[in-house]
RNA sequence: GGGGGCGUAGCUCAGUUGGUUAGAGCGCUGCCCUGUCACGGCAGAGGCCGCGGGUUCGAGUCCCGUCGCUCCCGCCA
């Protein structure tokens, strides 16, 4: 008989009856009857009753057994009762009647327990995550994201893409995130970073010959933490394909996510072929590049409807500023005073002025509400027209310059929909996000930036764009990058880009956005010379491995399904780190602490 | 760096307009219980009410500060 089991605590079944088995786990559940006593033994494959009485030579033993304690158990398997089988356990038509118990690792009182379904805090739960882990749902949300990766490497190889390991010490990269470094103990005085992402390594490998790269790779980022934000470190399905155009990394990433959501998401159904949304026409319908399409609320400007209109607040605005627009938030269904007060109460709680609205109701036809009164009948029939609202709707309005008004329709929009109950919450949606900007105004220093990645191609012919004059402003704000995102139910899962293999195109990318020759050359030298020598036409993207298991998982916080995660402070309180270093450490590395004064 | 929420027993939480000795469930300790599966019953231990200061005859409760956790903004693909 092996040393601590026959059979692990998930496999018994009713034809097992009469055997002699030997299992070990951890006590999940203990009832003492004082004439009888019930163990549910539990291991990561499942829960079996194990039953002790005073006839059996354990029984001492077992009154002493407290919940998590581990222990091996032996005995026969016996049917239970008739009447006492448990139809909740896949083991539930037997039980273990107990000849010998052997206490392989008892536990002290335990910080939380493990046999009850309840939230605990974080703190709590971080600190012992182990004794979380033990949990149903965490335990399964992790297995999850096994299973999970599991499948997209299969898929992925499947797909004719092969799987590398880039570096973890690397050189700091000057754009993005800030760094992880590392101080270097050989070179005083300068330091590693931890990637940000892969990426400068998967174009080598492009400009190696690789073709068709991928990696679950981990990514380091120095920034804070948000719900759906891991504080330092996160993993992606990174890929990169050579001689492809944009529709060619969507043709082949589509798939492979569209099949991991299929294969994961309960039946819950998922966008059968996922729609193209220009960045400028997400901003106008959904107020953000990263809709959520469940919600069925589609945007539209009605600046026409209050141009010299009675309504002065808007016709004011309007009539100003040429770039001011009113945006409508049609709300099928809203079409009351208490729920159009509430919604302007809302907005009022998110530091706005208020949310106007007019609603539609038996007998006023012209529209309800203070706007309607001002605009009149016609121009209110008119918006209803233009958006399809009838009897019982309503519609919200946000006036301003277009950018500040979108920052708050988005949120309202989700708001509406999440008050009236409109969203489909039992499916994925997705889409993807093109046509970004490559550049931007930056108003503090009045210069142009780059919006994105500055590696991502300029969508317009190569003699255009070097021909660009770097003082046509409008020219160059209007100029898109061949820049993608995928988002699914408004959760971004993921951003890639069909990138910029001709050096020439780069040194006049940067040129636009300010950065001489000498600082391309410093900053980006070793890529520059890489593109110089024979480079692919190449480009890929990076979906978002937490993001993607958090969906999937149904949960609504990146930690739940993160193994061991740190807090927002991005600390690990299991591990205690970030910890203080020896002197002696500090002085091989050539490092003296200048600490903040408190 | 900024804003919101929270902080009471090992854990989850209640605690009235400021008023005597701060409560409940789970867990823990002891006792009872031979078919439970969130077993049940009786008894008990367990509290710097995050910390510091203030107002008050009196503070878990009100005010100020501070620390911790969390959500958001900034930041971040």
């Amino acid at each position: 008989m092996h040393r601590y089991r026959t059979h692990t605590c998930g496999a018994l079944r009713r034809d097992d009856a009469g055997k002699t088995v030997r299992l070990s786990g951890w006590c999940h559940r203990i009832r003492d009857h004082g004439g009888v006593l019930f163990i549910d033994l539990r291991d990561h494959y499942g829960i079996t009753q194990i039953v002790a009485d005073p006839d059996s030579p354990a029984f001492k033993l077992a009154e002493t057994l407290r919940a998590e304690w581990v222990i091996r158990v032996d005995g026969k398997v016996r049917l239970r009762p008739a009447g006492t089988e448990n139809p909740e356990l896949p083991t539930g038509e037997v039980e273990l009647y107990v000849s010998e118990i052997e206490v392989l690792g008892p536990a002290a009182e335990l910080p939380m327990p493990v046999a009850v379904e309840q939230d605990y805090p974080e703190e709590v739960r971080l600190r012992y995550r182990f004794l979380d882990l033990r949990r149903e749902k965490p335990h399964n949300n992790i297995m999850l994201r096994g299973r999970v990766i599991d499948s997209i490497r299969r898929r992925m190889r499947e797909a004719g893409f092969f799987e590398f390991q880039t570096p973890i010490l690397t050189a700091s990269s000057p754009e993005g995130a800030r760094d992880y470094l590392v101080p270097s103990r050989l070179h005083p005085g300068k330091f590693y970073a931890l990637p940000q992402a892969p990426q400068q390594f998967k174009q080598l490998i492009m400009v190696a010959g690789f073709d068709r790269y991928f990696q679950i790779a981990p990514c380091f980022r120095d920034e804070d933490a948000r719900a759906d934000r891991s504080p330092g470190e996160f993993y992606q399905l990174d890929l990169e394909m050579s001689f492809v155009t944009q529709e060619d990394v969507f043709a082949a990433v589509e798939p492979v996510i569209r099949g991991v959501f299929e294969e994961f998401g309960n039946g819950k159904p998922v966008t059968p072929r996922f729609p193209l949304i220009p960045y400028s026409e997400a901003l106008a319908k959904y107020g953000t590049d990263k809709p959520d399409l469940r919600n069925p609320i589609v945007m539209q400007d009605v600046s026409e409807a209050f141009r010299g209109s009675g309504f002065k607040i808007f016709a004011t605005i309007l009539a100003s500023d040429p770039a001011a627009a009113v945006w409508a938030i049609p709300a099928k269904g809203g079409g009351n005073r208490a729920f159009c007060d509430r919604m302007n109460a809302w907005a009022q709680g998110e530091g706005q002025p208020g949310l106007g609205y007019i609603f539609w109701r038996e007998g006023e036809e012209g529209g309800a509400g203070p706007i309607a009164k001002n605009i009149g009948p016609e121009r209110s029939r008119r918006i209803a027209e233009q958006l399809g609202l009838g009897i019982g709707d309503a519609c919200f309005f946000v006036a301003g310059k277009r950018q500040d008004c979108i920052k708050f329709a988005g949120p309202a929009r989700t708001r509406v929909a999440e008050e009236l109950g409109l969203i489909a919450k039992d499916r994925f949606e997705f889409c993807w996000i093109v046509d970004f900007p490559m550049y931007e105004w930056n108003e503090e220093e009045k210069k142009i930036d780059f919006s994105h990645n500055p590696f991502s191609m300029p969508n317009i012919a190569a003699e255009d764009f070097l021909a660009l004059d770097p003082n046509d402003k409008e020219k160059i704000l209007s100029i898109k990058a061949v820049q993608y995102d995928l988002v699914c139910n408004g959760v971004e899962l993921s951003s890639g880009a069909i990138r910029n293999h001709r050096p020439e195109i780069m040194r006049k990318a940067f040129a636009i956005a300010g950065y001489g020759e000498d600082v391309l050359e410093r900053k980006f030298g070793g890529m520059l010379r890489a593109l110089s020598l024979g480079a692919p036409p190449h480009g890929g993207i990076a979906p978002g491995i937490d993001r993607i298991v958090m969906l999937l998982a149904g949960e609504d916080n990146l930690r739940e399904v993160v193994l061991f995660p740190m807090n927002q402070r991005a600390e690990d309180l299991m591990m205690g780190a970030p910890s203080e270093v020896s002197p002696k450490q500090l002085k091989e590395l050539h490092i003296r602490l200048d600490l903040p004064r408190k």
